[in-house]
DNA sequence: TAGCGCCCTAACCTTTGGTATAGGAACGCT
DNA sequence: AGCGTTCCTATACCAAAGGTTAGGGCGCTA
């Protein structure tokens, strides 16, 4: 197996690297950010597996893992998260992953998962995959629709009467959702509002 | 070296034991929380070194450490943290913490620490030790101290009159400052300086 | 059909937030 | 001494946020 690694942490990277090769027999190559990555899939050709941490420099989102994809002729790049939001697993394998892996996966399920993806498998844990469970955020059940919708712009910082614009609402119906909001995330002010859907990784 | 490590991310957990033992020649226990390590100190007797994951279930900030470090008899407890806030390595250090480890520490480098504090030494690196470098985040160099303490206050979601209270000052006093924070931190209103203050991981 | 939950709007009011302008006190600096 | 900076205070005005009550429309369901 030609494995690329891509972490910024040094120790992530190395441990894992040094598990793959001691324990599955893996040939790994190194980098420690997108940039990295991608030179280094251009200069040692495609690699049987391309594994991206999501949160590294230059990745912003999906669009680091799009150009790796790209560069990586033949697919076979997967997602590495620490905090693994099941939305952003879904959108990865839309976006033409080959996989997505939690840092909670053990050493050995990860092994197996690497060594399934390098096939040409695409692998994803079960526990993201559950449609319902997906956007189902424990404090985003209790929202309507249009609450979350006034809720995001909340945490843009934007101003009742901007939101109001965003939404083509008069701006008295954004204030009674504001209101609600606070109520349901127990927060005094729409700042704390923000702040608590921030902090529970809601956008 | 008899050595007790506890993460709750799996991955991060065995690859990093799995290296430990390669490498170190360690002998590595593992748990997954705060009350499994506890329960494993107490049973295995004291280990050389114990190391913790500084965001894992039961840690609340450092509660968990000083717990495990009355637990370990002989002290030789170290924080492992993924993103480290030199503040927060300081404080380790002072509630009696052996070492402060950064995940963006390579492999080597960490089986180097765990030798030394194995041994009885105190680690800490270089980087996060510049006491002047500690608080100073590229963006709270432009703040004077007062616009720090609002800027908190802010990240809590209080009101001006409430800030007010806290830090014993008019009301008026405190729009000054949020005035001037939101014009530092490129906000339009207190919402988006608390919010992009967060993101900064000010606080 | 009646009841319920969600969504939208209205008019009205109080409190809070944001801006401007101006001045005083404390500190370090040259 | 004079200068600049930071910090604190003050007055005043307008905009925005927060809250209340009241009412209409829509879709679901008992």
């Amino acid at each position: 197996m030609h494995i690329l690694l891509a972490d910024d942490h040094d120790m992530v990277r190395e441990t894992i690297s040094a598990y793959l090769e001691s324990e599955g027999g893996a040939e790994v190559a190194l980098a420690i950010d997108l940039a990295g990555a991608l030179q280094s899939i251009r200069q040692d050709g495609p690699f049987d597996l391309v594994l991206l941490d999501f949160q590294m420099p230059g990745m912003n989102g999906l669009t680091g893992l799009i150009q790796a994809i790209s560069a990586n002729k033949g697919g076979r790049v997967a997602i590495l998260s620490g905090s693994a939001p099941a939305k952003t697993a879904r959108e990865a394998l839309e976006a033409g992953a080959i996989g997505f892996i939690p840092k909670t996966m053990g050493a050995q399920s990860l092994l197996n998962a690497v060594r399934f993806m390098s096939s040409g498998e695409v692998y994803m844990p079960v526990e993201l995959m559950r449609e319902e469970e997906a956007t189902d955020h424990p404090l985003a059940e209790k929202l309507s629709p249009r609450e979350l919708e006034v809720l995001e712009s909340l945490c843009k910082g934007l101003s009742n009467k901007e939101i109001a614009r965003e939404l083509d609402l008069q701006e008295v119906t954004i204030k009674l959702h504001v209101r609600t909001l606070c109520r349901k995330l127990d927060a005094k002010n729409r700042t704390q509002a923000a702040l608590t859907a921030k902090e529970a990784g809601l956008f």
